[in-house]
DNA sequence: TACTATATCTGCATATTGCAGATAGCTGTA
DNA sequence: TACAGCTATCTGCAATATGCAGATATAGTA
């Protein structure tokens, strides 16, 4: 639950938004090529996190995350300007595991629309009665 | 981080999903009408919880928070048959907060959306490339 | 040297949520 | 009466998710 007890105060935690959906993010990237991480937490922000940005902690911690589980593999990369990087590789496990995902992100979609559908309906109706609420309103005034 | 070393193992939370899904849904029930929080629970499948159930403690923790919150108020029903209810009615703030749910809910659809299109581009790319190197290969044969 | 950009990583606090179980009233039945 | 089962609400706990702050280190530039 949100402490805050004021209006969307939230001071961590995006409230609402998709849970863990950095993960699919990186997995996306990473099919398309291999990379390090500094890399991809700059490409982010064109997959998804227009707005809100997403802390490199967060992702250096998916990536050693998703290496442990087997689905991507990581080697040094040494050369070039700057400190070390370390770059990533998508295994066959890390492929099938972003097809999961699809999977599921699919079936999200599907109940977020039919949720948000839910709430179109439901404020037509009402604002049909409201319209008939007026219109009762007005013939009121008219035979008074 | 999921700590299941496995596939897809992750006895709490349910990994992918919409962070605090039950609150607009709650909020949208509420706006059809007041109850208590029982029947909410049995009225959540109808709303998007086709296939994942709701713990019951999470719906009336959420009541509960709401009505710290000022988006809800309640008072105890003591008629009828089995334990007492206590009635939950949307306030105007409440009311707010549920047309503020659903721009957020609005916003992650696009960014689901965007996101999934980018997997769909990327992938028929793919599969291009993919159809080439086959074709390719045909020559190779034909020509060796 | 000092500052900046690149690059990775850790610790902490807070937030989210499933699971287990406590408590209690009412209903039907053996 | 006893007890099983349904209705109804609530608490504590553990696992997970995630933002924030900051540590560390390399290399280029003023």
């Amino acid at each position: 639950m949100p402490h805050g007890r004021g209006w969307r105060r939230r001071r961590r935690g995006r409230g609402h938004g998709i849970r863990r959906f950095v993960e699919p993010c990186l997995l996306l990237l990473l099919h398309r090529g291999d990379t390090h991480g500094y890399d991809l937490l700059e490409r982010l922000p064109d997959l998804g996190f227009a707005e809100e940005t997403v802390d490199s902690s967060v992702v250096y911690r998916y990536l050693r995350d998703m290496e442990d589980r087997g689905f991507v593999a990581s080697t040094w990369d040494t050369e070039g300007a700057g400190p070390p990087r370390r770059v990533y590789r998508l295994s066959p496990e890390g492929d099938r595991y972003l097809a999961w995902w699809i999977e599921g992100l699919r079936q999200t979609r599907v109940t977020l629309d039919r949720f948000l559908q839910a709430y179109d309906e439901h404020m037509e109706l009402e604002g049909h009665t409201i319209q008939i609420e007026r219109t009762a309103d007005v013939d009121n005034q008219r035979s008074s």
